[in-house]
RNA sequence: GCGGACGUGGCGGAAUUGGCAGACGCGCUAGACUUAGGAUCUAGUGGAUUACCUCCGUGGGGGUUCAAAUCCCCCCGUCCGCACCA
């Protein structure tokens, strides 16, 4: 034992004990349970600071829970699929799997010296044959459910990672990954149904109380839902324009039609009028932007009349198709009835073209003013039979009549797409469907699962996916009718991987899925932690397909994450860590500094976890310095300590300083409780302990100690610090006599009674502004406050002369006297 | 434009059930100990004025109240998400 905290010697030994008696080891009993999950990580190389402060919030949690009587599940593994290793390899000439398995020894060494408390006989990578195995059989279930379809349509391309991506992953226009402008390709993909899921995807985030309002807002913006009106309008013969709007009741408002320049009418409107040249030319301008230009709001708004009409379906009104450079083809029908009388857009772009406005909605008591658009609620006028009914009925009314006369009907409309899971790339899990010249596409057996990646590939030609280049894997059978088959080549969004892993942790299985037993007991997560950015991608993929499974009776609960926590990165000049950026503080460097009990206490003392934390050297010390202080506290006390039995201390013949400090000390418990388990606030809980600290140093001053007391407080101040700072708890814990293991230990029990201060400062104000300060008894009434108020000198003297409205007297907190 | 969060010392941040603004930590200042200190301990640290008293102060303005960082209204600003979605 050394008077110096020798974090090194210290973390190295609890670091091995644990490792050797798989002390984080869960199994299910009849405890009540405790999922406490952490986002896995992609096995990028190493991990750096922000990667400490995540995981160790769930690590504090974890440890709290378990001593407040919780089986806690807190599992890790690796999110291994993906396209760092594959390029890597190609830069390296190495294979993928070499590099992300080297990563993931050397990370999982880390974690360990970072005394995480995960249960490592439950870890397994994406990337194993044991696991992806499950998401290709995942991927049949869905197919047989009609849930899985390919067809052929405009995507998102990214030219730098050479494959498609879905629409959640482009962000302004730019690959969420690697930041390339994404461009568009008409192919042929594989989609997951997601929208069929929208309604309930959108409706249960309101029995999701334990997420952010944040989260929830942008997956509720993302799945756009919207209620409204398909309404044909007749062009050609028996041929109909569907437009969709959430204004039937403006119908007889409508002045002309607008169509996106891909709308599949287009060629036949233009051909052979006057403006088929003009049309041409307008299309090929805007076809030949991009994303971020085309969709800005910033972007002028154009268009070009076809030379074609379309047929108003109620009022039999011939009005002009034009096209516009501001319809969104992938969204309703790619086709807008436009009410410029209405709608502002329409307004500025028939202000610009001459066309004409019909008001068919008035305020009930203002004024129109004709100057602009009038968007609010009001009456219809020149609509027909609809006249006199006000907007909101009338949308009703006049859907229901294009109904009765088959000429629309009502609909809802989503903004959110269907997801696109397939990937030109290798590193992934293989979609395990095939082609066979005779059947078409057929889905792989499931007895002949997994399908695997193949070795014999060739990585060196860029922008060609390698699984093309193995002719042993393209080569293959038909599951059906034995004929020659050719496999598909694409593998799946690594979301697909991650979209299940919480299930397959809570219930790891040889022949299943996963072991629904096991994970009956264990889901939903009691609380899921990870970053933000994943707030519609991950958390949204992972709800879906959740939801698929629990559908399919085999997830037991239909929402997986019961609360959320989505917390802070850590910044080092205003910005992200990461490593394109070079603004790294590597874990490694930090523990061999401080240790690994510093770096984790600094992270989660600095801020509140779920706002950003800028990185500070200064900062590091601090905490460094407080861990030295409580082991210097602990050194020296704890040779009058080592004999003294753990008591619970009454308050009776307590001196004043013992009394002080007991009081201390379970406001500190009630404090620290409260915060972590309540309201989440991991550094008012430390700063709490900091004070306690503080308070037994001052303590321990006095000449003659309270022993018993004493060691309540140490005992009590290590088993609170257990959860933050192990290593040294533990350490401590053994110093200070105890044969047992901090971390098996009950959390401490406090006294609300005693929490309280015999005497509280009260203030005295008159008109609201403190004129006295006093000390009173903490059992003082209202009648005793007043009293004592009336008697302060410096009350009295203010009071001269002043005639006393009122008096109010809070026990505890003060008195007010009102006097003019 | 829509939605969410937020604005408190030199800095990170406390206090949000209305009731002492600035806990705790960083930094800074002075002192103690010391061969030395980038260790440790003690004291101080919102601003103005300063022996004391006092006044001002939570982005700005108004309001409710005995009492507002906290509740209400208006405005300004910052960050994040979505954005010509019909």
């Amino acid at each position: 034992m050394s008077d110096r905290y020798n974090f090194e010697f210290i973390e190295q030994k609890w670091q091995a004990k644990w490792d050797k008696t798989k002390a984080h080891k869960t199994i299910a009993n009849e405890k009540p349970k405790f999922y406490c999950l952490d986002m896995f990580p992609y096995p990028s190389g190493r991990l750096h600071m922000g990667h400490i402060r995540n995981y160790a919030i769930g690590d504090v949690l974890t440890r709290f829970q378990r001593m407040q009587g919780y089986n806690v599940l807190h599992p890790m593994g690796w999110d291994a699929f993906g396209l760092p290793a594959e390029n890597a390899a190609i830069k390296n000439k190495t294979h993928p799997a070499e590099w992300t398995f080297n990563n993931m020894d050397y990370m999982r060494a880390q974690f360990k010296r970072l005394g995480f408390t995960y249960d490592w006989d439950r870890e397994f990578a994406t990337c194993d044959p044991d696991y992806y195995k499950w998401t290709q059989w995942l991927f049949l279930k869905l197919w047989e459910r009609g849930l899985v379809y390919r067809k052929e349509q405009l995507v998102n391309w990214c030219p730098s990672c050479a494959t498609v991506l879905a629409n959640e992953q482009v962000v302004d226009g730019e690959c969420e990954r690697c930041g390339a402008k994404i461009t568009h390709k008409n192919l042929e993909q594989w989609f997951f149904k997601i929208t069929d899921y929208a309604d309930r995807l959108l409706n249960n985030l309101d029995k999701l109380p334990g997420w952010p309002e944040k989260v929830k807002a942008m997956q509720r913006n993302w799945i756009g839902r919207s209620e409204g009106t398909i309404i044909k309008f007749t062009v050609f013969k028996d041929e109909y324009l569907e437009c969709f709007t959430t204004r039937a009741d403006t119908l007889y408002g409508v002045t002309y039609i607008v169509l996106a320049p891909e709308h599949p009418l287009v060629a036949r409107l233009i051909k052979g009028n006057p403006e088929e040249e003009n049309c041409r030319a307008f299309i090929e301008e805007v076809l030949a932007q991009d994303e971020i230009e085309r969709l800005s709001t910033e972007m002028e708004k154009k268009g070009v009349f076809t030379g074609s009409f379309a047929k108003n379906p109620l009022t039999g009104e011939e009005v002009p198709i034009w096209l516009g450079n501001y319809v969104v083809a992938t969204y309703g029908t790619g086709a807008v009835m436009a009410v410029p009388a209405h709608d502002s857009r329409d307004y500025a772009f028939a202000g610009k073209y001459k066309l004409p406005l019909k008001y068919v909605v008035f305020p009930e008591k203002a004024e129109l003013s004709q100057n602009e658009a009038y968007e609010g609620e009001g009456v219809l006028k020149n609509s027909g039979t609809f006249n006199g009914l006000a907007n909101k009925i009338a949308q009703k009314e006049i859907t229901l009549e294009l109904e009765r006369r088959s000429l629309g009907h009502f609909q809802v409309n989503y903004r959110l797409r269907d997801w696109l899971i397939s990937r030109q790339r290798y590193w992934g899990a293989p979609i395990p469907m095939l082609y066979c010249d005779k059947c078409g596409i057929v889905p792989e057996k499931e007895e002949n699962l997994p399908v695997l990646l193949p070795v014999d590939v060739n990585f060196a030609k860029k922008g060609t996916n390698p699984l093309k280049t193995s002719q042993n894997f393209v080569t293959a059978v038909c599951p059906i009718c034995g004929g020659k088959a050719q496999r598909e080549t694409d593998t799946m969004d690594t979301f697909v991987d991650s979209s299940w892993y919480y299930l397959r942790y809570a219930g790891p299985s040889k022949d299943k899925i996963f072991d629904l037993e096991e994970a009956k007991y264990w889901m939903n997560v009691d609380q899921y932690i990870g970053g933000v950015e994943h707030a519609i991608l991950h958390l949204m993929y992972a709800r879906f397909i959740n939801m698929v499974l629990y559908d399919m009776g085999l997830s037991p609960k239909e929402e997986p994450f019961c609360n959320l926590l989505t917390q802070g990165m850590v910044l080092l000049g205003g910005a992200k860590m990461s490593k394109s950026k070079g603004n790294i503080v590597e874990s490694d460097e930090m523990v061999k500094t401080y240790g690994a009990d510093t770096c984790r206490l600094f992270m989660l003392f600095t801020a509140p976890p779920e706002r950003d934390l800028e990185w500070s050297d200064a900062g590091i010390e601090g905490s460094y310095r407080f861990i030295n202080r409580v082991w210097r506290l602990v050194y020296e006390l704890e040779p009058e300590l080592r004999e003294v039995p753990f008591t619970t201390v009454d308050r009776e013949g307590l001196g004043k300083e013992e009394r002080e400090l007991q009081q201390k000390l379970h406001e500190s418990v009630a404090k620290a409780t409260e915060d972590i388990k309540v309201k989440f606030q991991l550094n008012t809980a430390l700063s709490t302990m900091m004070e306690l600290v503080n308070a037994i140093y001052l303590y321990k001053e006095q000449k003659n100690h309270h022993q018993g007391l004493l060691r309540q407080a140490i005992d009590s101040l290590i088993l609170m610090l257990a959860p933050y700072i192990p290593h040294t708890a533990s350490e401590l814990w053994e110093l200070t006599g105890h044969a047992t293991d901090v971390h098996q230990q009950k959390w401490p029990d406090f006294d609300a009674n005693l929490a309280k201060a015999d005497e509280v400062e009260i203030v005295l104000q008159i008109n609201g502004k403190i004129r006295d300060r006093l000390l009173v008894p903490q059992e003082a009434t209202k009648e005793d406050l007043e009293e004592i108020a009336f008697n302060s000198e410096k009350i009295k003297e203010i009071l001269e002369g002043k005639v006393i409205r009122k008096v109010i007297a809070v026990p505890g907190k003060l008195v007010n006297i009102v006097a003019g």
